[in-house]
Order: C-alpha cells, then sequence, then structure tokens
DNA sequence: CTGAAAGCGCTTACAG
DNA sequence: CTGAAAGCGCTTACAG
C-alpha cells in the first residue's frame, strides 16, 4: 500500500493525497478530504518513513546512546537502574510527540557519527556521561540537537540538565552532623568524575561550615560499586577509627558498606549510620531501609527531552540549555541520631 | 557526503562506489576499489541508510516491543530489571550484527502496524507477554520474523523462547520438602497468566510427588509484586497455618513476603524460609540474602536474537524455533532446613 | 571491469 | 483546489 495506491483508488493525485495526511487541508476540498481519509483508513495505509526522511531531511528518529564499557563487554549499561528507567521516560514521552527511539551504545566515536548520519537523526540524547571527552570533540560536526546529563562540557547550546551534586552530599553529610555525627566517612574514589568531585565538595562543605575537620583517611576511596562499598564497609570496621556515620555517592555502594562493615562486626544503623545516593527502588528492599539522596529522576529526564523536543521543532530553546536540578533527602532506616 | 560525491572524487560512476561499499569485489578492479576506499575513508563517507532501505525493502532495524500498561501510563516497564538486562543483550547483539535497535512501547494494535510499515524492519521482538493475544491476531499480517518469550501462542514458525517454568517451581518447591518442609505456601495470583500458571503446576507436582496434601489455603493469590508479597507475608504469619516455607514467583514478591511476614512478627529464615524468582541482582542486597530460582536470562535473549537473525537472513532457523531452557536454583540464606 | 537508466515512496516548489 | 515534474540517496537489473 503506497501513496500512488490510495491515489489511484480515490481518483486523485499522489499530491492531493500527501497534502491530506500531513494536514494542509486548506489546499484540499472538503469532500476530496474524506473521500481520501476513508480509503486510507479503510487500507490501513501508513506512510514509509524512510521514504519520506529521504526527502524531507528529518526522521523523527532520536537517538539515545550508551556508552558501551570499553574495558569489559560484557557487563551491561541497562543494568543500572538509572539508566533503564531514564530511557523508559524518554521513550514515552517522545513517542507521544510522534517520535521513534533508536537506542545504540557506542564504544568508538564512529559508532556515533554513522549512527548520525546513516539515519539523519533528529536529535541526540547521551544517557551517561562517559564519552563526555569524545563528545566535546566530535560536538561541532554534529548537526542536530543534543542533549547530555550531568555534563561539565561548555558547549554553546548544548542541552545540558545536571542535578545538584555538591548539594546532595552536602545534604546527606549535613543530617548526620545535625544527629551528632562527627566522625564522617566519605566513601567513592572521585578520581576523573567531574560528578563524584562535586559530590566530595558537598562532603567537605557540610564539616566546614560545621567548624568540623576534615580528616584524609576519613575517606574511602573506592569505586561507587556494591563491591566496593563492601571493601570499605569491611576496612571503616577494621580501621577502628571512631567512624559513626558514612556517606555514599551511590545506593549501591551505600549498600555494600552497610554490608561491609556487618562483616566486620557493625551493626548498622546501631554503630554505623549510612545514606545512600539514587534513591532507587532497591532500596526500599534493604535491611534497614536506605536513606539516600533522591535525583528525581523522571524530571530530569522530561526536562532533558522537552528542551531537545523545543530545539528540534525550533531550532533553539526558550530556556537557558543549562539546567540544574534540585536534590532531597528521603528518609528511611539507615541514618540514626546518636543523640 | 552523498554515493554521487565520493564518485565524482573519485571519477567513477556511482555504481562503482556502491559495489566498493557493499564489497562486490569481483566486479571491481583492485586498482578502482583501493582508490575509492581512501576517498570513502578520507571524507569520512557513510551511506544514508533511509536511501538503502527504501532500494532494499530491508531496513537492517529491528523492533523492539514493551507494552506500555494501560491501566497505568505513569508506570514504566523498564524499570523491570528482567526487561532492561534483555534490552541490553539484545541490543549489543544485534549491533554486533550490523543491525538498528528501535525500541517503542506499545498500548493499541495499530500502534505496532504502524512501526512495522513506517520502517519497514526487519525483524520484532517483543519483550513481555502482555500482547499476545494481540499478536494472535496479526500474526498473519505480520510479514517480517518475530520473537516472543515464555508464550503460549502455537503460531507456525514463531520463534519463542521459554524458561522452563514448571520445572522452575517444583525445583524451589523440592528444595523446601527436602529440607523437612511439609507446609509450604505458594504465593501468586495465577489467574489469566500462563506462565503463573505452569509455576503453579510445578507447586503441586512436587507436593504430589512427595505424598504431601495440597491444600487451597496454603495458596496466597496476591500479585506478584512487592506490595502482594507484603500482604501475603502479612497474611501467614496471621493465619497461624503453621506454615514454615514459601515459594513465590518473583524476587520482588519474595522481598515483600519477607518484609510482610515480619511485621507479623517472623524471623526470616528461622520461622519462615522464602524462595524467590527470576536471580535479579537485588536479592543479593536484602538480608537474608535471597535463594532464588535463575533464569539465565542472558542465555535466553541470546537464544532469541540468534534465532531471529537466522530467521531474518535465511528466511527459517535451522534449529526448531520453540525452545525451553532450563531453570536452576540459586542457594542463598533465605532458607533453611529444619532439620 | 564499468556505466546509464529506472525505480524505491515520498515531498517540495511550481503551474494551472 | 488539483496535478505533472523533479529530486532525496541509494541499488538492481541490464548493456557494453
Amino acid at each position: 500500500m503506497t501513496l500512488k495506491d490510495i491515489a489511484e483508488k480515490a481518483g486523485v493525485s499522489m499530491m492531493t493525497v500527501s497534502n491530506v495526511i500531513n494536514g494542509k487541508t486548506g489546499r484540499v476540498s472538503p469532500k476530496t478530504r474524506d473521500k481520501v481519509n476513508r480509503i486510507i483508513q479503510e487500507y490501513g495505509y501508513t506512510p514509509n518513513l524512510n521514504a519520506r526522511s529521504l526527502t524531507n531531511k528529518v526522521s523523527n528518529i532520536v537517538g539515545l546512546i550508551i556508552s558501551a564499557y570499553e574495558t569489559n563487554k560484557d557487563e551491561n549499561y541497562l543494568e543500572n537502574p538509572y539508566i533503564s528507567t531514564m530511557i523508559g521516560i524518554i521513550e514515552r514521552e517522545l513517542r507521544q510527540n510522534g517520535y521513534y527511539v533508536m537506542i545504540r551504545s557506542v564504544i568508538k566515536g564512529t559508532d556515533l557519527t554513522e549512527l548520525l548520519q546513516n539515519w539523519n537523526v533528529d536529535g541526540i540524547i547521551f544517557l551517561d556521561p562517559a564519552h563526555q571527552t569524545a563528545l566535546g570533540k566530535l560536538a561541532s560536526s554534529i548537526s542536530c540537537p543534543v542533549a547530555v546529563f550531568d555534563s561539565n562540557l561548555e558547549i554553546d547550546g548544548l542541552i545540558n540538565v545536571c542535578s545538584n551534586d555538591r548539594k546532595g552530599l552536602y545534604l546527606s553529610t549535613k543530617y548526620m552532623i545535625n544527629r551528632g555525627h562527627s566522625r564522617i566517612a566519605f566513601v567513592a574514589d572521585c578520581e576523573g568524575s567531574h560528578v563524584l568531585e562535586q559530590r566530595f565538595l558537598g562532603y567537605r562543605q557540610a564539616l566546614e561550615e560545621s567548624g568540623l575537620p576534615f580528616k584524609p583517611e576519613f575517606v574511602y576511596a573506592y569505586p561507587p560499586s556494591y563491591e566496593g562499598g563492601l571493601e570499605a564497609g569491611k576496612k571503616i570496621a577494621s580501621d577502628c577509627l571512631g567512624i559513626t556515620a558514612a556517606v555514599t555517592t551511590a545506593d549501591i555502594s551505600a549498600i555494600g558498606v552497610m554490608e561491609g562493615a556487618r562483616l566486620g562486626g557493625y551493626r548498622i544503623p546501631i554503630d554505623l549510620s549510612v545514606i545512600g545516593y539514587d534513591n532507587l527502588q532497591l532500596g526500599q528492599y534493604t535491611l534497614p531501609k536506605l536513606t539516600t539522596i533522591s535525583q528525581n529522576i523522571p524530571q530530569k529526564a522530561l526536562t532533558a527531552t522537552s528542551l531537545l523536543l523545543e530545539k528540534i521543532r525550533t531550532g533553539t530553546t526558550s530556556t537557558p540549555p543549562h539546567v540544574v536540578l534540585d536534590v532531597e533527602i528521603v528518609e528511611r532506616q539507615s541514618a540514626i541520631s546518636l543523640f
């Protein structure tokens, strides 16, 4: 079923059918319009978007880019609930606006440019910040609107939706301080991550504001993973530095810390209060349930998608494309007061 | 940069460039081939796949379909770790085979046919079984290969990768029986779900084999969600039927059961042993760590993808398209022996 | 080994 | 209000 078939059955030209489909109603008499619509209905015609893309130079496709791990190709970014939640929300929003979503993990820079040129994608969203340096170089050659998250890239017009990472750790550290904790561990290796560095600054800011000294030995520089947290938790227990609280940069890390500290003989939260980061669903299923910092992931995804759509349609955004979203603490059971 | 541009720069016809790109080397002299390749490299040319799809009638796109919840459009299937893990694995496999992945949630049947016709997708994969009845009707009108999971649809040539659900619950129930449990609750409302009915049959089979009576009051027909499990757990505790073990059909449900029973005064696993289903990552983070049935999700995803690719390329599959994968029990801490 | 022609299904100016 | 022509970027027969 093609435009031509419909045109023949309706006894009009392809042009007219095309106009009807595209709602250019001013150019078609109501009578022909109705007749054409009836026939389209009857035969269940839908236009071939490949052909349309070819002429229009727009594709109605938005590319969702995730970084494939270069080191371990068996890992799977989609198992990260943060990423998959984002994808779900973005997909729905794009679909409701008439766009199709192509999802692709990318290893080399050419994987990306290929996608762009191959399909004339109308916009792209980078779901994780791993390819920022590559993006920095490519930016000038990408002609479609681009959205990223949590980036420190300073590219003119780049849609960049961040969350207030510094405030996040400021809040969790302050939460501990307000409850009488003064020997507070910071668990994460921030090396090379802009996001984590910001969180570390939030930790230091909270200490400073409260007149507490920063102690390098309270920094447990392990990766923000379950395994990293596990090691940190064990070490906190064995170090015997009098630490009563630990702030982390990921729920998964916090869960590791709880388990590690437990293996070292600590009771959680009696002997060690722990706060996570991300407010993942699984924090509700741990024992104790995890107190954590919430990023409002849906808002983050929607903000970026809306800005991207606006830019695709109008060529620009009516509000600044760099937005920093607020964070908040979600109180559950893993952090308690010493009073 | 188009074929034409490259052809001009190389001083040959578009045809020749096309042949070089498509590796029809027999038709091009090595010298021209090298020259053309050099120019392609130099200008970073990649073919426009919209145009290619238009002529070839194949698109190199595979559609990944997830059902949007009709009842609650704010829910998000991608938050289901089973689904997102599948997507991650499928995406990688397809990409490595030169395919692009279009992901789309679907509410009405037309959402689907639209996708197919719009983009000439080469194949589609239904990630969840929710649209089986719709698929049953559509099947005859879909011309490309289709893969589904855990379906009871009997459609000729349909790629259908299942896991042995019956065996799954047989294993978990047997596990309990072998450890001295005789009053074993089954937690799930199987109504309308082929998969859950199979699991229920596995439960009954294990009881029967061991000469244990099936008691309807041991069936806690709650949805296989955290909330459902929570209710079931509370009710198990308050019913005082002497139940010492509960088998479930989802990890998330098992976690709810543990929490609910705990709220009812039970200690887990001392007073109640619990076994999950799915082997989700989060089962490693609960307390006690969850004993569960593992589906080998990567294998499931890869099997379906490989069969689909084979069918796209050759028009058929060399092995039967209906495969049932084995399941196994993963022992952790949530189920103990009464001896 | 190489190329000129036709066509995939659509849309955009341009005439009438 | 309606239509014939040209073109988007590619590939598939078909000649030479």
